[in-house]
DNA sequence: GTAGAACTTGACTGGCCGGTCAAGAGTAGA
DNA sequence: TCTACTCTTGACCGGCCAGTCAAGTTCTAC
């Protein structure tokens, strides 16, 4: 009878209809954290905008943090989804380097909302540990292509690590800058990118 | 007998005390808004932390918001001070625009907290339109260096703001991972994104 | 010394906020 | 129809928070 038996780590099991109320809530929530910030939008304003009495998000989230929190998992897990996709079994350790580096940015563009929130989770330790675990296994999945391409003689040997840290870089600036800016970024700029990455870690071609 | 007519937007007069209670202040609100965040510190806390009554904090501003953008405006005061000191008068633009990248990234380097404040900002709108204008004043400072050098045909015709904005973007990229990361930040680090944005400027060297 | 300005105090207020809960509605299988 | 589960409601709670204010103290200029 009482609500949200709040079990721990595991999570509940949702008929479709409750799953779509879920994603009803992210999806509201997530617009109205980017637009006003997370803290001060409160859990009120959530639950009015879908039109749902408050229960009912501590039925589907622990906590105002933990709603954020399954923002922003989600939002690795798309974006390394995306990559995943889009590299499918390139042999090529250089060509999937390019098409990783090629989805994320599109990715980025795509989700400026999902970008304003990770620079807000960046700025609270309590988010900002779980940003750095994101962060380190994207550095992995992009360093793992380098090694591979250093150990095929494709490029010469160098620190893997520092140089998925610059091509991460370059692609969350290009994400920040258009969150923050509001609207064009030409597909040349993508380009553009894109080739800096190529041959910062190539050499030069 | 009143506290703080806040007179609109004329700055009081302080004593010398009053100025050191400021300083405090803003010194002590810094620290804990980039270790915490700035919603979930209190100004009770920031009081407390001084040691003062509540009143003090607002004699010396007019609210919680008003004292972030004040730390905000004080550092994009400080930062176009240090370029300019760095920059003196030297009459050769892309010596200006070396001296000035030196200097920005110098400057991130040694204020991680306000790069964490700066980034917090973004995500509220109510802040990031005074970031937007800041961002401007420095794009504008750094495309004037690479439209002279344009003008005295040092470097082939471009779009001078887009190169700004990039060569803004690294050092912004730069300051932030570091921010983050929390330490380290060699100095070739530093060598190697000045070599860069010059390179990006002038075509090649 | 005195007037007036700069500064300080800390109790207080009104409001909102995250989170709870008892009660009940909808739903699906048997 | 009964049972057991998922889902929903909205009043309510304790607590905290930004900001106020009447009263007082300290400084400065004359």
């Amino acid at each position: 009878m009482t609500t949200a038996p709040a079990d721990e780590s595991v999570k509940r099991t949702l008929t479709p209809r409750g799953q779509d109320r879920r994603d009803a809530l992210i999806a509201f929530a997530t617009t109205r954290f980017a637009q006003n910030g997370f803290h001060p939008t409160s859990v009120s304003e959530i639950v009015d905008g879908v039109g749902v009495g408050k229960g009912v998000f501590y039925w589907y989230f622990r906590s105002k943090d933990e709603l954020l929190l399954e923002i922003l998992r989600d939002a690795l897990f798309g974006l390394r989804r995306a990559q995943k996709e889009a590299i499918r079994e390139s042999s090529d350790p250089i060509k999937a380097l390019e098409l990783g580096i090629r989805s994320s940015l599109l990715w980025s563009v795509n989700h400026p909302e999902i970008i304003r929130l990770v620079m807000f989770a960046w700025t609270e330790e309590s988010f900002a540990q779980d940003m750095r675990k994101g962060r380190e296994i994207m550095t992995q999945d992009t360093a793992r292509h380098i090694k591979q391409a250093m150990k095929m003689g494709l490029i010469e040997q160098g620190d893997a690590r520092i140089m998925a840290t610059a091509v991460l870089g370059v692609s969350d600036e290009l994400g920040r800058q258009h969150a923050i800016s509001g609207e064009p970024l030409d597909s040349s700029v993508i380009e553009v990118a894109v080739r800096f990455c190529l041959r910062g870690v190539t050499g030069e071609p």
